[in-house]
RNA sequence: GUCCCCAUCGUCCAGAGGCCUAGGACGCGGCCCUUUCAAGGCUGAAACACGGGUUCGAAUCCCGUUGGGGACACCA
């Protein structure tokens, strides 16, 4: 078996389309098939470069890989369109040769203009064929000429098209809905329908899965198979990823493309699993399911035929979920550019072990609460600033000997507990939050809170936040770790340090 | 406008004629845990679009209506 992804290099790769690769690399990789990447640029006005290498590296991010593509070559390359342009002029000749394709002199305005009046009357658009009946002598002459011309696909069958959809079943088209459509375009370039076939044939595609969107074109595309006396692949058409509102997904929506949801901090993993479960799944209740066991278990013909509703708030959650199971330290990492746009972390700070320890340490307090990475610097406010603790400070002047006390009891409680044991699990906060209660008895309550512990005046009175792990962390870090916010650890630890000194 | 496709909780799926007083997940409500917030556990509300058939029996099959989506280019 041997599917494709052929993407056209004209932006980036937008969520819907994210789902078609995937889907074409479930098929390849449980099935022992080959993946094929192809790029489809022969918009020579939109395509560009960038988005050719911003499309590769988004699915390298996904984690679906390819055994043959532009950047990796294969036996059937090249596998960039615009270097495969002799194909189409051959196999465009070939059906000239035929008979089943002729010259086109008709204007682009001409055309539009019959098009337009067509669409006014409530007919279906299709070419007049004016050109059909040129004699090919006539027409040969006239484009060694000079005179520009497109090469038309002659429609010679006069009976419906039918095809099984692997998804959707039969789908059947009346001829008459069928135009001569064009082949290769005055420019030389091949229009669409020509090249994909064109492709597909030469690079031997047995399974062509892609959007909705392309029913129509198909039977256009069967006929030329047949007219190229080659076998048409198997087709699977998937239905459209729709936004909240019902309309098709795009950037108004929010996120939408893959490096939107990289770029906030959703995980490759949660983002490949939220959309295997858009419009398919194991057959089961399973949610959470890893590559290789969703690869093992899809199934083309599985695939439902309704759109599917993209949903942020499932796709956080699958997120989150991931996040958990994540390594700290890798989490750590992803973390490093959002604090840095935070402001919470020099862009020149070394990444040292100190600086490692400190943010890998801040990753419980992240992990399952947070959404998307992106929302991490809000979440650890209290740990980068400093304002609640000279909030403390500061109140541990103005409310007078009970709320020192208990605040100083807090501090005393967390050394005690977090001295020598690994810091910021859970336990620990428990424990010292048990510890602080007996020692402050009635007077002030002490909450716990994973990476800082909460100080609440005896009656009333703002709620104050005692910093101690990130003071304790921060006090540690060199100053070239590049935690700027941080860096002003030292001199609070000490006050601490003085009040506990003071009780 | 014409052609094509689709139709189960708000959303994503399960359901392939009796197992359905329709199941799971996200989200939402409540309770528990936690003397904050999260996380976690339990629990609740919430759907077979409508109308005709076929059948002993329909969410499941057929037809129509309605609703939604797609396509009608020398763009892919």
């Amino acid at each position: 078996m041997r599917v494709r992804f052929a993407p056209s290099p004209t932006g980036h790769l937008h969520v819907g389309n994210a789902r078609t690769a995937l889907f074409n690399w479930l098929l390849a990789r449980g099935q022992g098939g080959t993946f094929v990447l192809r790029l489809e640029d022969t918009d020579e006005a939109r395509s560009t470069a960038a988005s050719a290498d911003g499309i590769l590296e988004d699915l390298r991010w996904l984690g679906l890989d390819w055994d043959e593509g532009p950047d990796r070559g294969g036996e059937y390359g090249p596998y960039r369109q615009t270097e495969r342009l002799p194909l189409y002029r051959e196999q465009a000749a070939r059906l000239l040769a035929a008979g089943r394709a002729y010259y086109c002199f008709c204007s682009p305005e001409a055309l539009e203009a019959s098009r337009q009046a067509a669409l006014r009357d409530g007919r279906t658009p299709r070419y007049a064929g004016t050109c059909r009946h040129i004699d090919p002598a006539l027409a040969q002459s006239r484009v060694d000429g000079g005179e520009p011309a497109a090469i038309r696909f002659h429609i010679a069958e006069t009976e419906a098209v039918t095809f099984t959809d692997l998804v959707r079943g039969a789908i059947t088209t009346d001829i008459e809905q069928i135009g001569d459509f064009v082949l290769l375009r005055q420019n030389g370039l091949p229009a669409y329908n020509f090249a994909v076939v064109v492709d597909d044939v030469a690079m031997g595609i047995t399974v062509v899965v892609r959007g909705e969107d392309h029913v129509p074109n198909t039977p256009r595309q069967i006929l030329l198979y047949r007219a190229l006396g080659a076998e048409a692949p198997a087709f699977a058409h998937l239905s459209l990823v729709l936004g909240p509102d019902h309309a098709p997904l795009s950037k108004r929506h929010g996120a939408s493309s893959v490096a939107d949801f990289r770029a906030r901090g959703i995980l490759p993993e949660a983002l490949r699993n939220y959309l295997a479960l858009l419009g398919w799944s194991p057959g089961n209740d399973e949610e959470i399911v890893p590559l290789d066991e969703l690869a093992r278990r899809f199934r083309v013909e599985d695939v439902t035929k309704s759109a599917g509703v993209f949903d942020p708030d499932k796709l956080a959650w699958m997120n989150r979920h991931y996040v958990k199971q994540a390594t700290a330290d890798r989490i750590a990492s992803l973390l490093v550019p959002h604090l840095t746009t935070a402001g919470y972390l020099a862009p020149e700070g070394a990444a040292d072990d100190a600086r490692r320890a400190f943010l890998e340490a801040c990753v419980p307090v992240i992990a399952g609460t947070v959404d998307q990475l992106a929302d991490a610097p809000a979440r650890l406010q209290s740990v980068f600033e400093a304002s609640s603790v000279d909030d403390v400070v500061r109140h541990l002047d103005a409310e007078g000997p009970a709320a020192a006390e208990a605040a100083r009891a807090v501090v005393v409680a967390f050394a005690q507990v977090s001295s020598g044991r690994p810091r910021l699990t859970r336990e620990s906060f428990r424990e010292a939050a048990q510890q602080v209660r007996q020692m402050t008895g009635q007077k002030g309550r002490a909450l716990f809170h994973p990476i800082r512990l909460v100080l609440t005046g005896a009656d009333s009175g703002p709620e104050l936040d005692l910093l101690v792990p990130a003071i304790e962390l921060g006090a540690e870090l060199p100053p070239s770790s590049g935690v700027p916010a941080i860096a002003g650890c030292r001199e609070r630890a000490a006050r601490c340090a003085a009040a506990l000194a003071g009780a």
